[in-house]
DNA sequence: CCGCCTTGTTGGATTGCGTCTAACAATACA
DNA sequence: TGTATTGTTAGACGCAATCCAACAAGGCGG
């Protein structure tokens, strides 16, 4: 997807890398307890190159959903119908970190911060479509209640998804099942 | 409102003198310029104290409206219809540190951080709705959606009012619309 | 083989939020 | 005059996040 340079030093961790040892640190002593610096010393780098790879602690969990979001929100903006865009980002994603801390909440003690970073990437995908929907001749109050429902739909579908106690129905269903609910 | 203890040290502030500080100083410097230390020396108190009114920087700019959301929360879960709930949100909203932090948003550079507190405000709301509508029968997935429509209702009136570039309609009247949307 | 460019890594310093604790101050009340 | 209660304060602490200058490691053209 995106293009590789040519030259320069090599990577010496990946995205992957940190998330996965971060992934074992939040089982293994819980969110709070597991610093920047833990994450980094178990991946075998400095702390200073975390932020080369995350802009946030946090964003450790939801890089593989914000690359989803970002191809969405491009399809957004390029005029691709709204379902059609939203329908997207279930479509790219995998089970990652992002699963796996949904699923062991309690174990990492991480409802709390699970909770305001999904308000977070919510809110976004909200103002894009009401944008949008606007664009495309709704009143901005009504813009916004519809992209309201819209993007809490998808991202009750992917708790759904990552969460499934029930029966483990696709992504893809579930969003489907969400968005028609709107 | 809260009951008045009967001994004990009276306060030296108040959060509402604080967060008029607080307000001041985010135009003059703006947010991320101002520190804790600004404010509470401007409010004549010590830093320490700032935590005994606020729970962190950002809540300076919410109190206001996070005791309206409680109490419309508490009327959600003592089975207050829906509608009703949100609109007692509004209904007690008196123009404060947030509406003008939201017209003077760019001035305080303060946009990115009164995204993530909308959104955690919004989320909190839509928990509870969506709590209260899948326990009058509806559908997980679809309790959550409605749940999103109607909080991003109330947070987009309070925008609207709050930033009336349009002509001064009144926060019971915007809502009102919002809700009427879903 | 040698400079050069580009990208990435590293350590260290810095700032400020948020937490905590122990000591102290001011009030009501018995 | 004590005593309980409530609030204030200073100080220290841990950590996230930013910034910067120095260094490392690759490709590439001479």
């Amino acid at each position: 997807m995106t293009t590789e340079p040519r030259s320069g030093r090599p990577r010496a961790s990946s995205r992957e890398v940190l998330s996965e040892a971060a992934c074992e640190l939040f089982l293994e002593q819980g969110y709070d307890a597991t610093s920047v610096s833990d994450i980094t010393r178990r991946a075998g780098v400095s702390r200073s190159s975390f932020f080369n790879y995350f802009s946030a602690k946090s964003d450790v969990l939801w890089s593989g959903f914000d690359e989803q979001a970002d191809a969405g929100i491009a399809l957004l903006r390029e005029g691709t119908p709204v379902a059609d865009a939203l329908s997207a980002i279930g479509r790219g994603l995998a089970p990652d970190a992002l699963a796996l801390a949904i699923t062991n909440a309690d174990a990492m003690g991480i409802a709390a911060e699970l909770d305001r970073d999904r308000a977070v990437r919510q809110f976004r995908l909200q103002r894009e479509v009401a944008s949008r929907l606007a664009h495309d001749g709704a009143t901005p109050l009504a813009a916004q209640v519809r992209a309201g429902a819209l993007s809490a739909a998808v991202l009750a579908a992917v708790w759904a998804w990552a969460d499934r106690t029930a029966g483990g129905r696709s992504l893809a269903d579930t969003l489907a099942e969400a968005l028609s609910a709107v």
